[in-house]
DNA sequence: TGACGGAGCTGAACCGCATTAGTGCATACT
DNA sequence: AGTATGCACTAATGCGGTTCAGCTCCGTCA
């Protein structure tokens, strides 16, 4: 800046408000200013600005899962790719890490917070009980909670969640009307918001229609936890005849394992994948399943995030319910 | 830090010496000062450290890939993973960022470098003649070229490799072993460098042994093109006997479309995917797979561009040849 | 005609740290 | 006793921006 000035003919101030659209300087000396500095190829450093209080033009996002789990999961690349189209446009830099759990996450939150690192957060994976909204309420640090649940407020804290009961009760209206009355739900993680509101609206869903033969299942997501609950389920004496899994890597574990027992999919059961990915058209049968735009969640959060860096005010935002999409893995139940 | 200085009565350079190990204080007050900073919750600020010449503590990672081609890959979290273990020990952040093409990937690296953002960048997926290569030498900026071609040498860039070649010769070997003559590889993008490197091997291991029909085809890495270029070389008056795809999504894909076709695998055709992960134990037959440790991949290279900032040599460093899993989708060529 | 005000610009302080050039004091040496 | 040496520490400066309190010049209005 200080050659900006000095081969603009002009002091260093002005360079600072002519390139930051303050008023103070005439167009005339502005355009001088933004010829000189683009000929120059001067950029601001980030660490200057943030210094003088602007703020680390940075945002962070923090992945808590251990190294061993972070499979064949389409999902995450998807929605950091619909954040970086919205974060890249306003030249705002996202800072990444993976951690081993919620603890070593809000610890990242702290440093980050004392170390001037980052000016807001994206949170995903929330839990009930979750800690890190604490923390981060705490800290005082602006963030978005991705697939957070639209109760548990926070002042400073925006959501932005997709409707996950009015997807499940899609589900359970579809299997129901193909004549399915013993459903297993093959869930994720328990304790993750979402996982909760799926089993809750389940359990809801089975009571309203009187059905007993209607279960969740809780696993840590992986292709493995998904083929073994599978096939314990299908021993059962009065085993289910449609199985709805959490992601689409279980849902194909599961269709590989059923086959193995000699379940026909969907003849003796049929198969919903929460989560629809190219995998889903990579079997025989094709899997039906509850398709979401994960880039789109992504830009949406990313949105909410800069304006609330901006000062906007802490929201809600639903995105989109899933919608299903019936391909082959589902029928009408045995026996109808 | 003036905090600290007060409560612990001596200057601001004293802890700044203190903290940072420097000689110039007493065993004594350097206890002190650390009590005292720790009781206060201090960590120092990113961007005043910086700003004074200590560099901007984080590394960079781009990823240039369409938003649309980024579908089920383990290979990148695994890998960013790896590296996160690495950089989260030294405190170094990570800044990510996904653009459309390399252009823009060069000019995200002209732009964090004039901000300071980043001291150093992870380049993946290096391509024959790239130019970002050229970028990082002219910025100065250290870089570790992930998958790199040892021969291309950059002074100042690292380049951690697998050996694609040895990989490639092992597999047509165990191909070659089993009966197969006509064998087709289903390449990745052209202009990759290890997709080069795969092409020209086979090339070569076919000469030596004189095979005329063996051929590579690249594609965009999606199930899409897997599975037209199998249905397409299995439509050839003389189909191939054995099939070697560049990802696992691929093979999948193609094992899907030619049982749909009518050709048994491994009866009619065997099928290799080269990348391992629990898609291959998804399907049936099991996959036959390369086998590599991503993970660790990402440490290495991590671990290259620490010993780089510290100051070290440019080195080219070699992660183990890929091990070929034989499982259930490789068996005898039909008629031998 | 002189007080007033605003537009356009400058100088200096400041953000939080690292670093360098001193400063004061005790100890070792001649 | 006088001087060189070394140690523990302080004061001052700079990194690259932003910001705020002036300052000057010029037009306006009573």
């Amino acid at each position: 800046m200080k050659d900006i000035a000095r081969q603009a003919g002009v002091s260093q101030s002005a360079v600072s408000f002519a390139l930051n659209g303050r008023p103070g300087v005439s167009e005339d000396t502005r355009d001088r200013v933004r010829r000189v500095a683009e000929e120059l190829g001067w950029r601001p450093s980030t660490a200057a600005r943030a210094l003088s209080g602007e703020g680390a033009a940075t945002v962070g996002f923090v992945l808590a899962r251990p190294a061993e789990t972070l499979g064949v999961d389409s999902f995450f690349l998807q929605l950091v790719s619909g954040i970086q189209e919205v974060l890249a446009e306003r030249h705002l830099g996202l800072l990444f890490q993976v951690v081993e759990d919620v603890e070593d996450e809000c610890d990242v939150y702290r440093r980050w917070w004392a170390e001037h690192r980052v000016d807001g957060v994206l949170v995903v994976d929330p839990r009930t009980d979750d800690p890190r909204t604490g923390v981060l309420d705490e800290l005082g640090l602006p963030g978005v909670v991705i697939g957070g649940a639209p109760d548990e407020r926070h002042p400073g804290l925006s959501t932005v969640w997709a409707d996950d009961a009015g997807a499940m009760a899609a589900v359970v209206d579809e299997l129901y009307a193909l004549g399915h009355r013993r459903i297993v739900h093959i869930a994720g993680l328990p304790g993750l918001a979402h996982t909760e509101r799926r089993i809750r609206t389940l359990r809801a869903e089975a009571e309203r229609r009187g059905l007993t033969g209607v279960k969740s299942v809780t696993t840590d997501y992986s292709d493995a936890a998904g083929a073994a609950v599978t096939r314990r389920v299908l021993e059962w004496s009065a085993p289910p005849t449609a199985l709805i899994y959490d992601n689409d890597v279980m849902a194909l574990a599961g269709v590989a394992a059923a086959t193995e027992l000699g379940h026909s999919v969907p003849g003796d059961v049929s198969v919903v994948a929460w989560e629809d990915s190219a995998l889903c058209r990579m079997v025989k049968p094709w899997l039906s399943a509850l398709s979401r735009d994960s880039v789109e969640f992504g830009r949406t959060a990313a949105t909410e995030l800069t304006a609330l860096l901006d000062g906007g005010p802490a929201r809600t935002v639903r995105v989109p319910v899933p919608r299903l999409i019936v391909r082959d893995s589902t029928g009408a139940a045995r026996g109808t």
